[in-house]
DNA sequence: ACCTGAACACCGTTCAAGT
DNA sequence: ACCTGAACACCGTTCAAGT
């Protein structure tokens, strides 16, 4: 450290540099902050100055996505059922989305590529393949859990921002006779995103993967 | 109709127009192409005229998405099973979604006010407390469900615009030793989002649902 | 009363110029 | 070799001005 400077640090820090000045600013301020004149600036350096290291603004998004992606840590102590290991699993993903707001529509978007992402797909197919499942349904598996999983969380997070009374104020609002149902349900509906509901949809999803089966026999190891 | 034409047809017409001009960009180029300056060009005004009808883009695409959900149209035959009516209803919602692309995540975002939207959760609760479920289970069941389709759906629609084969190719690229299942499953892996696998889900959640849920009895009418 | 032009404070990106 | 300033073609929105 501090061996001399020149302009800047090195040649090849910056696209680090890059990636970490955007995804704190993304955490801070959301996604629609990331323009190229504000990453530059917070590191001091010339908006143009960016384009040495990277193409275009797309790349720094998909670049601090994936660095999102390597905090998924899942330890899959491999004597649970699949049913608890993939709940670790999307739990965990779960997590992360939560932890980058900003991030959560492009992640949900972009196909797979981070190794960390890949690992915990291929170990998953692996759980799931060792259960019994065919390959071809193991996909269907994660692909289902993985779409509950990014639905709810985008709604979840979609409505920490706003006031927790004004959605169901509005609710209360509408005419009783037409939204009986609606009205006396108000409360809950105003509060349907908490941890507890992203564990019941996601219990009854793997309950029901587990009910709708094809009945084989388990692999050998 | 055509009683007279001052400078534009009516005062009030105006901003139905501006919806439907807007609608119709999206639809067309996507949310991005959606700018004041397009809109009002496109009808044939100054980018300023549209302040007079509307008071921020925003409100234009709040506009725009309940227009979208216009499309919704359920017949709810009421001697269907829960279950039934339930996909039924998520079938739709998940047709209209593919028919805006454009819309998806701001209408996965935001919450419901469309009258449409809300007359279908109306229907939906009374349906599952009609059929012995409790009104906060209701409101957890519909939540679940809408999270599974909105979060697919906007998974397909992301690999749609993308070439078939690519996806595929990038994962058949991964170091064979490490990733066995993610290779034999790439075919599967690059496929998994059509309609059957959407089916596959939504009845893995919906019989997990019936699989869950506390015994009682069906409430008498 | 209704619409507009010019302007402000922003964008991503290109390109010729500086050291 | 690396960074930069000015410029281009866009944004949403404000505000004073036109008819």
């Amino acid at each position: 450290m501090a061996t001399r400077t020149r302009t800047r640090q090195r040649g090849d820090l910056s696209k680090a540099e890059i990636l970490e000045a955007a995804l704190a600013l993304v955490d801070e301020e959301g996604l629609e902050a990331l323009s190229m004149r504000r990453v530059a600036s917070s590191i001091g350096v010339s908006p143009m100055g960016l384009y040495r290291h990277v193409a275009t603004r797309d790349e720094i998004v998909q670049g601090i996505a994936d660095m999102a992606l390597e905090d998924i840590d899942v330890e899959l102590d491999s004597g649970g059922t699949w049913e608890d290991q993939l709940k670790a699993v999307f739990t965990q993903i779960h997590e992360t989305l939560l932890a980058h707001p900003g991030l959560i529509h492009v992640l949900h978007v972009q196909p797979i590529s981070a190794e960390r992402a890949l690992d915990t797909v291929e170990a998953l197919l692996g759980i799931l393949r060792g259960s019994g499942f065919s390959g071809e349904e193991a996909v269907a598996i994660v692909g289902a859990v993985q779409s509950y999983t990014f639905g709810f969380t985008v709604q979840q997070r979609a409505r920490i921002g706003t006031e927790e009374g004004q959605h169901v104020k509005r609710l209360k609002a509408l005419p009783t006779s037409e939204y009986p149902n609606l009205l006396e349900l108000a409360g809950d509906f105003g509060n349907w995103t908490t941890e507890q509901h992203f564990e019941y949809g996601l219990d009854r999803l793997l309950q029901g993967i587990a009910a709708g089966r094809k009945k084989r026999q388990p692999r050998r190891r």
